[in-house]
RNA sequence: GCGGGUGUGGCGGAAUGGUAGACGCCGGGGACUUAAAAUCCCCUGAUCCUAUAGAUCGUGUGGGUUCGAGUCCCACCACCCGCACCA
């Protein structure tokens, strides 16, 4: 009996519930079978999945579903980045506990993912948010504390002056708080670091391994950590002290015409306590955020000290300046400023009328020529230099240096723009810091048999500021060395502490350990890691440190989390608004021949850009909602069709409407399998065994579009074809090879042509390399670069036989018009230009 | 400001330096039906045209290399992402 349509209302459950009920994608660590680790980036349990969870999810879930079939034993699972500011938003807001608030946001997530099919292996789900995780990440804290790989010192953050708490870099709206609205100021607190400097090398050096990486993020990475060449050394200043400073560019000292220091640098300070203009310039310099845009965008503003710098060849007087474009925490937080080669300082002393003088010209003849309204940072020849003049910038680096180490006033050092890491958050929803404060003992670890310190759960949100900070009891404590009342840390670690090595605890999860370090090695390194390209800096470069840290102090044999990265794009949709610039979902709109209007009223719609799926523009889909219209294989097909996955997709209800047809037709084409047909379609045949292959290598090099493109090819020319043994190795095929994007489908095509088992566990079709080559080709035949005709010839004919077939073309004879053919070039299989 | 990326029909896109537009969506025409849905078949880059044929143009813009450029090189434009306390 056949039926005409596939039900996934009810298929898909069933299947799901199969699935679990054998344990189909739990990982065996003991399995002899090559292991891949398959792992997309672990979601933030904000309440619902979306669109971009989807797509994540479902590139993973193909990857993991073909390894299977081709023989491997895989680890594909699923947890929580449950920390963070929702939590604490919604308890401000909602007046819920950030804890219940998450987990209430889990069990939905989780549900919702459930409902897609994901082949996940659920019995290694946690949360970060888990004392069990987060304790084994304090008592890896203190590993690395006591490794000297975690230190305290000030810095900077964000603060807002009204609700008297720290605000993060998002909450800063164009400088002012976002809650109170008031002028948000820089204060310096004691916090704690993590040594990522230390690695600096390591993991610039490490990303010459990862070859699997988009090189773009290798780049990133790269120019994120920033390694540069260059010279330090010190000024000699007019009150006597000396002043350091670091340069790239030493080749160009000669044209230096002030210093300029940061406005936290030591000397700023000093000249401050005793000049209130100063002083309030400082002040000035405070205000605002600490982001690098907001920085470095900023109005370039200086204040001239009155003190002044011996230029070290030359002895000229510079003028010192308190400047805010400069960073304390690069190099020494002083530079020396040449305007004519750095675009910064060739502002700065525009405004400031300070010279300009030019060090570097194309060639020799053109030292005196003048500056275009902006510097040239670019290469040349070095004039007006003295001893340098002539030389590349190159040659002039490596003399400066030269002199500065023989007459011992400066030395050629290697700076990074990496800085340290922060890791402390003066907020409740995180990892406790596990330290305590002791007026005689100073900072000291909470024992490891103390572990986990665990968050309180009466807290109060009602006031701002840090809630554990405020709690009447929490932090009161005694300390573990000399037992006398002390203080327990109330910063919390940064998030993306728990993404830095939640891999590791998926692979292996001991009670009394972080990770067993035997298992961790049977499944590391990631195989293939899927996530967003907004990831490509900072949790990327922190789990990589994580790793060799963690390597470093001996507590695993890994050095890189990932070997493969992939970075894919987001699921954008149209927007709607109204005249008055508000903006409607998707479901409020109906589109009126070519306009758009509001159902509710009729009122007219403009529709706008195609962007990210966000609340804010309201230009969302539920995931929930499609599925229950087209079953969960629609919704995925979809997510793997068309846009290339690392390119943006945009959703549209056509799109969806499509993919559930083709559900259906994919339907009727099992149906219509005949066991009984004979006789063989040798041109079928070979386009299923070609497809084999090049879905294969589709789904390897994740190309789940062109992967997608070969299975409507192939489905098309099995749907023409008439009944035959081959038309049903097609039909078979393609149900092999759509199983791991449609496995709902699949399971109940397998189960109704009465095959044993789950079509999970089922292995990836052979090909026959035989019937992968063609008899016959087309070769392209061009006069003058255009083409002219087409012609069948055998694979592999000689060029001769080429040659003559394409002159031999009538096509071909009418564009050549007699004229005299100089050359012929012959493509062998391709094509035939002839050229006149 | 700095760093990274993207740009091809109405839309998403395909194309080891070798036939640009595979495949899908939208649209048009037709078949089936009392009708609709579903399904099936055909057409579908632009312009010209003496129209089953043929010609020209066409991959963000302007140059260049090559027998041949979406692809390689140079310059530019537009848009997107990241910038260390969003996750």
């Amino acid at each position: 009996m056949t039926d005409t349509r596939f039900d996934p209302s009810k298929a898909d459950g069933r299947w799901q519930r199969a699935w679990d009920e054998a344990g189909t994608f739990t990982a065996d660590s003991a399995s002899p079978k090559p292991k891949s680790f398959i792992l997309e980036m672990f979601p933030y349990p904000s309440g619902r999945i979306h669109m971009g969870h989807v797509r994540n999810y479902t590139m993973g879930d193909v990857l993991a579903r073909y390894k299977k079939m081709r023989g491997h034993e895989v680890l594909h699972p699923m947890g929580w980045d449950a920390f963070g500011m929702p939590a604490e938003n919604a308890a401000m807001e909602k007046k819920v506990h950030p804890g219940a608030w998450t987990r209430s946001n889990i069990e939905a997530m989780k549900a919702q993912l459930r409902r897609i099919g994901f082949a996940l292996d659920w019995t290694r789900e946690f949360a970060t948010c888990d004392p069990e995780y987060y304790g084994h990440e304090q008592s890896l804290f203190i590993d690395m504390y006591e490794a000297g790989l975690v230190y305290r010192r000030q810095s900077e953050v964000n603060w807002d002056p009204v609700d008297m708490t720290v605000l993060a870099n998002e909450q800063v709206i164009d400088g002012k708080g976002w809650r109170s609205g008031a002028e948000v100021e820089k204060r310096k607190l004691d916090q704690w670091f993590l040594k990522i400097t230390d690695f600096a090398g390591e993991l610039l050096d490490g990303l010459a391994e990862l070859k699997d990486w988009p090189d773009k993020v290798r780049l990133m990475q790269e120019n994120w950590i920033g390694k540069s060449s260059g010279l330090e050394f010190s000024f000699e200043l007019s009150n006597g002290d000396k002043l350091p400073v670091y340069s790239t560019r030493p080749d160009t000292i000669f044209g230096a015409s002030f210093c300029a220091v940061a406005a936290d640098h030591p000397l700023a300070q000093q000249v401050g306590a005793s000049n209130p203009a100063a002083a309030s310039f400082i002040e000035e310099c405070k205000r605002g955020g600490t982001t690098a845009a907001e920085l470095e965008t900023a109005e370039k503003l200086g204040f001239d000290t009155g003190i002044t710098a011996k230029h070290p060849f030359t002895g000229a007087p510079l003028p010192v300046l308190i400047a805010n474009f400069v960073l304390m925490d690069y190099g020494t937080g002083a530079v020396m400023g040449v305007p004519g080669h750095d675009q910064r300082d060739f502002e700065f002393a525009t405004k400031y009328e300070l010279p300009i003088v030019r060090v570097v010209a194309s060639d020799p003849a053109q030292a005196g020529e003048p500056f275009k309204g902006e510097a040239e940072p670019g290469d040349g020849v070095i004039v007006n230099s003295d001893f340098l003049d002539g030389m590349s910038v190159e040659e002039a680096k490596a003399q400066v240096i030269k002199r500065a180490e023989d007459d011992q006033w400066g030395e050629g050092t290697t700076v990074w723009r990496l800085r340290d890491w922060g890791v402390s958050r003066q907020r409740y929803w995180g990892t406790p810091i596990p330290f305590i404060h002791c007026d005689t003992c100073g900072v000291v670890p909470v024992p490891k048999d103390q572990l986990p310190v665990t968050l309180p759960d009466d807290v109060d949100f009602e006031t701002p500021g840090n809630p554990l900070e405020r709690h009447p009891t929490w932090s009161k404590t005694s300390c573990p060395k000399c037992g006398g009342d002390a203080r327990r840390e109330t910063d919390t670690l940064d998030t993306f502490t728990n993404s830095s090595w939640y891999f590791l605890r998926f692979a292996s999860q001991p009670v009394d350990a972080p990770f067993d370090p035997e298992e961790v090695a049977k499944w590391m390194p990631v195989e293939h890691y899927i996530g967003g390209i907004e990831h490509a800096i900072l949790h990327l470069l922190y789990a990589r440190f994580w790793t060799r840290a963690l390597k470093h102090i001996g507590k695993l044999d890994v050095a890189e989390p990932f070997a493969a990265l992939f970075t894919q794009g987001m699921v954008t949709h149209e927007t709607y608004s109204l005249g008055d610039g508000s903006w409607l979902s998707p479901d409020e709109v109906r589109k009126d021949g070519a306009d758009w209007t509001r159902i509710e009223d009729g009122a007219p719609v403009s529709a706008g850009r195609v962007v990210k799926m966000s609340k804010s523009k309201k230009n969302v889909v539920d995931p929930d909602n499609i599925i229950a219209d087209y079953g969960a294989d629609a919704v995925r097909w979809f997510m793997l069709s068309d846009s290339p996955p690392e390119r943006d997709l945009p959703w549209s209800e056509a799109g969806i409407e499509g993919c559930g047809r083709f559900v259906q037709r994919l339907w009727r084409l099992f149906e219509s399998l005949d066991p009984t047909a004979a006789g063989e379609d040798k041109a079928l045949a070979r386009k299923a065994h070609q497809a084999i292959v090049a879905v294969a290598e589709d789904i390897e090099a994740l190309s789940f579009n062109k992967a997608v493109a070969r299975i409507y090819e192939l489905t098309g020319t099995a749907e023409k074809a008439a009944p035959s043994e081959s038309r049903n190795f097609a039909i078979r095929t393609i149900l092999h090879l759509v199983s791991p994007m449609m496995p709902h489908l699949a399971e109940e095509v397998w189960s109704r042509q009465n095959e044993s088992g789950l079509i999970a566990d089922a292995v990836w079709p052979e090909h026959d390399p035989a019937m992968l080559v063609e008899d016959e080709v087309t070769i392209a035949v061009q006069h003058k670069g255009k083409l002219r005709d087409t012609l069948t010839a055998p694979k592999g004919a000689s060029k001769e036989d080429l040659e003559a077939l394409a002159l031999a073309s009538e096509k071909v004879q009418r564009s050549l018009d007699g004229a005299e053919i100089r050359k012929v070039i012959v493509v062998p299989d391709r094509l035939v230009n002839i050229v006149t």
